[in-house]
DNA sequence: GTGAAAGCGCTAACAC
DNA sequence: GTGTTAGCGCTTTCAC
């Protein structure tokens, strides 16, 4: 393995040089830099991360915690915040944790970052004290989908995307409205679902219409649970006109149910979801678009501005959603 | 920041001690033990990853390569991995690398993984011969999707579930059946493309039907790809009486257009895929399933089982695919 | 069963 | 502009 002695016996000069060189700071002659480099390049030479992070303090790295990769909004906030962290000369450290609570807790109680990063990524949950005390202790924290106090934090206004989503049901003349959303007790401890939530019942009151709870259902943010939930709607004495769905794999989900209940959307029953995901479009799904990329660039604009920075405020950023209209919702008939 | 250090100090012993402790390592008395792990968890102590990399010689990182997080087969691969590697105390480091050829050249010249991971797990991408020697210098190597030699591998016959796929067409009835794969030169280098390609034609020739270039349309493994390909197969005079797809996600564009069109799905064309992903149940789409999380798991096995035993030979595992009939597919009318 | 000490490969302060 | 040197926090021999 070359080390950089090599490099400076090769070169002629002092593992100092070398490191100056390589770094570019000044102090050093073109000439000098140069032949190190050519040097470097020649005996194939990689500096040792945990070498230099021992000797500098930093690990140039940043951990992305998350519940999963595998769902559409997580996925693509990791790639997009990638984008930017990988040209600043960070790695991405991947935790992403599942919804078990045990391997949840086990996973912040040992202290699974600290002294492995210089600043946390954290998606799709809410953090509980303990857990914020954790997270902080590796580095400054950005956070996307919440505001935490201490932290940077990005996300939309769920309650105002749920609203924006109910005001175009009940502008079209719905007034029979059913919601799908999270699990009461979330497991990933999210305030979104019960902001969401929220949006929904406001929104109805502000129509004057009254708060129906057998037209609440839970659809755990899957496809599959939207559709049962939806099943369970439908199975109603009085279906519901149109259903708004937290999120737009469950009113994919939901679309599925009503279809195969022989029915029609949105001649039957309009649906609405949140997310604009690449699958709306195909179900020709009217929702509330949030930006991805931007919340993920945001975030790890965040997270490197604040390396360094311990001073200065963390931002608090709700980045603006939009109504996508396209054919599943419709007045009723 | 507490340092073993301090640890030392406050049981009483010597760092090397505190270090066989903590290691569970021998030649430490049973007392002794117990009362340095007291001191480390009251002292919330937790050792430098960067310290030990540097003195072991193991970073207990596994480096992650994929082209993107954001495809539902990367992600799925990576979350089941990570259940297996993460256990066993390794950490795993993303690299997704896009599309771009020029990031990706950069990516492996300027080896970025050397020095950093222990092994790594290669997805989506078939390496040229300087990409395998790239990786290879960072340790062993599991790659999914595609066989390399000296490397371990996990894959689907893709060739073999092409056919398959194309047999249930023609077991149905249908001799003129549309290609619905990806571009002619595959930006990721992917051999699985082409393999499908193959069993296509393969399974054509096998059933003596001519092959028909107008028959075959590109569409980048993607959804909107799938659906333009398919635009362009409903406007020939004679219209494909059913089409394979070489993914469900094209599969579900195929279907799509096929509706937008007017047609109807199976009625007028059967449509096929490969996957069996979570949203091919939505579809009702027929597909040739392959188990995701098996060949992640299989994959972080054999870089586990690779490191540390540099001697022994690389398996080489070609995983099954089942056939999963819903209702895209029927008899041509 | 325990401790002393020699590195691991690098950065950064300081001297020249 | 360049070199010397003192660590960074840990693992691991080797002596006791």
């Amino acid at each position: 393995m070359t080390t950089i002695r090599d490099v400076a016996e090769a070169a002629g000069v002092s593992i100092a040089t070398v490191s100056r060189a390589l770094h570019g700071l000044p102090r050093v002659s073109e000439v000098t830099r140069r032949r190190v480099l050519a040097v470097a390049t020649e005996l194939r030479y990689v500096a040792s991360p945990s070498a230099a992070s021992l000797a500098s303090g930093q690990t140039m790295a940043i951990g992305v915690v998350a519940p999963f990769v595998n769902r559409w909004f997580f996925a693509a906030v990791v790639h997009s915040a990638e984008e930017l962290l990988r040209p600043a000369g960070y790695d991405l450290l991947l935790y992403s944790l599942g919804t078990d609570a045990v391997e949840r807790r086990r996973a912040f109680s040992g202290n699974l970052l600290r002294k492995r990063v210089d600043g946390v990524l954290v998606l799709g949950l809410n953090p509980s004290a303990e857990e914020i005390a954790a997270l902080s202790a590796a580095g400054p924290v950005a956070i996307v989908g919440v505001a935490v106090s201490g932290w940077s934090s990005v996300r939309i206004d769920d309650e105002g995307a749920a609203r924006r989503a109910m005001r175009h049901l009940i502008d079209l003349g719905h007034r029979r409205i059913g919601y799908i959303g999270g699990e009461p007790a979330d497991p990933l401890h999210s305030e979104a679902p019960a902001d969401r939530h929220r949006g929904y019942r406001r929104a109805l009151a502000e129509a004057g219409i009254d708060i129906n709870p057998s037209l609440e259902a839970v659809g755990y943010f899957s496809v599959r649970g939207g559709r049962a939930a939806m099943e369970q709607m439908l199975d109603l004495p009085a279906r519901p006109t149109a259903v708004f769905a937290a999120c737009d794999e469950m009113a994919m989900g939901a679309i599925h149910a009503v279809r195969r209940a022989g029915a029609r959307v949105p001649e039957d029953v309009s649906v609405i979801g949140i997310d604009d995901q690449e699958m709306a479009e195909l179900f020709d799904l009217t929702t509330v678009a949030q930006p991805v990329d931007a919340q993920g660039t945001l975030a790890a604009g965040m997270i490197l501005a604040a390396i360094g920075n311990p001073g200065r405020a963390r931002p608090a950023v709700t980045v603006p959603t939009a109504l996508i209209v396209r054919g599943s919702t419709r007045a009723p008939s």
